[in-house]
DNA sequence: TGGAAATATGTAGGCGGCTACATATATGTC
DNA sequence: GACATATATGTAGCCGCCTACATATTTCCA
């Protein structure tokens, strides 16, 4: 069931398949935004992408969205607003929400990519289509932390010495 | 077959997930070493492991094994030469090349830490048995990226405007 | 109404990888 | 035997994300 490196690499073996994998997968998204001599920072995909589905959101809510910190998106808006690409806007009633709002430069940038993106959704989806069962596969494992994290399940193991 | 987070997200979603997973993984593993106050870097289990199973190895073949870059086992190789677990012998008649060899402290660390090791190895099996046919399908990812890659695949679709 | 606690965002520093480039040694070929 | 090329390792600097901690604002309740 699982190869020769799996038993070499012990425990590490699914963490470290992931992490190439999603490596790999970065990797070669860079590379086609460099062959098509476009700058463009990965991270702003995620946040780009949200505005367009749900207009100006604040960096806690893209967070959310995204699933990672709220950090990162605080990161990742500060890059934008540096490139030019998006602008804050303190709104609301609530001083301490700040809603991301494209700029005309980032609506253009949208525009012009937007035909790539699908190209990166279709590729994508035709990978999953011949990696039969990994999305499937992810979903399970998703269950399989919640019902116990791996740090419970190491430690349950460890107790007994 | 694809959760909503995945058509909101594009075609970020698998690499996303991917990444999401192993940072997740990366994380409870850290947490186990703080909780039992050990002081231990990850990046070094795939090196001292070889060490263990190969004996002495140089960096070269050690990137090999892990499938990640020499620069990367490099730096941990300073890592651990700078904690004192493991000395760089320049051997063989060929003074390029550098074999990384356990010291006694390095040694003393490995035996101790083996049976948490193992704990870690029992938990992802575990895991791996309820998320079912995940390295299957990772495997299938891995077969389908080799025969076209996913910077060819986007290109190919990108091509046509 | 005046804090205490909750919520939203930001800063500092780290992690495990990576690419691009540099250096040292070995090998093969004329 | 000299020199081009191949191989082994190292350095500089980056990436996207993280935790720990700090700050600003709002809300709730005695």
């Amino acid at each position: 069931m699982m190869g020769d490196y799996t038993r070499e690499a012990g425990g590490a073996a699914i963490g470290a398949r992931l992490r190439r994998l999603s490596a790999a997968f970065d990797g070669d998204v860079a590379r086609v935004y460099a062959a098509l001599g476009i700058s463009f920072e990965q991270r702003w995909y995620g946040v780009l992408n949200q505005i367009v589905l749900r207009g100006p959101t604040t960096v806690g809510d893209l967070a959310t969205a995204l699933r990672i910190t709220h950090v990162s998106v605080s990161q990742t808006r500060q890059s934008l607003e540096k490139a030019g690409l998006v602008v804050t806007q303190s709104d609301d009633g609530d001083a301490r929400r700040k809603r991301l709002v494209l700029t005309p430069a980032g609506q253009a940038l949208v525009d012009r990519l937007t035909p790539l993106w699908r190209a990166f959704a279709d590729a994508a989806l035709a990978l999953d289509a011949e990696a039969e069962g990994l999305a499937v596969a992810l979903d399970r494992m998703d269950d399989a932390l919640a019902r116990r994290s791996l740090f419970d399940r190491i430690m349950d193991r460890a107790k007994a010495p």
